[in-house]
DNA sequence: CCGCTGATTCGGCAACCGTCAATATAGACG
DNA sequence: CGTCTATATTGACGGTTGCCGAATCAGCGG
């Protein structure tokens, strides 16, 4: 708990703790925590977040749960629409790849301490 | 800034885009996002941490809301068994408060990324 | 063309969630 | 004590979610 007065930088992610947030804006942004308030799609996510080049194809990390192919489909999907995945056909698979600046819009949300305290020059622009 | 209760064989904030998460975080984070999954939570928690002092009372932030006194309630124990806010009785009113460091563990796990690219000395990797 | 494999969509079911009205508890004040 | 205010708990109801099996779609190769 420093300096944490630092200029309002970027309107784009004022932080929760900050000022209170529209209504408009949090139901934004809980449809993508929501998306992410499961296990599974919170694995998911992850799985594809770190594989090998940064995506991956479904059969490769659907071996990784004990659910049936339609179920991981369905997450898949959840996590598209809120817009933290997309995807993409190639032959026979399909890959996904996660959007960083879902992710990094997230975070930046919840975690002004944290964000300030390790990079207040600059934030990777999306 | 007090140190996280994390798992203690866990890197402090290993994000999940760097490698999969376990089951057992993810369904420890999954609670938490699954807490700020909803609009009207993620307002509370908001109006909590922006009002003045970093507490207010239930009478105080639920003016701002068209739900039900009971409602408002239920909300704010959800956010309150995930780890989010904390409460206190004090005379005839409760006063709530965010709890930093869950959404500071919450922000690293997503935000990582952008707080590599930033500040990449700050890691201790070298 | 047909069959094969990978992936999505559909239909249904049980469980869960958000909401409210009614009720209960906790403390303040007379 | 009784009552009043502030908050929490209970019970119920409709909507949503997570899961599966079955059916369907999209490419690949014979």
């Amino acid at each position: 708990m420093s300096n944490q007065q630092v200029e309002p930088d970027a309107p784009c992610c004022s932080p929760l703790v900050r000022e209170p947030l529209t209504e408009d804006w949090a139901g934004d942004l809980a449809r993508m925590f929501k998306a992410l308030g499961d296990p599974v799609r919170l694995r998911l996510l992850s799985l594809v977040a770190s594989h090998e080049g940064g995506e991956a194809c479904v059969c490769d990390i659907s071996e990784s749960f004990d659910l049936s192919q339609p179920t991981i489909s369905h997450h898949l999907k959840v996590l598209r629409s809120a817009g933290l995945l997309d995807c993409q056909r190639r032959g026979t698979w399909v890959y996904y790849w996660v959007i960083p600046a879902a992710l990094q819009q997230l975070s930046a949300v919840l975690g002004e301490p944290a964000a300030a305290l390790a990079a207040p020059s600059e934030v990777a622009t999306a």
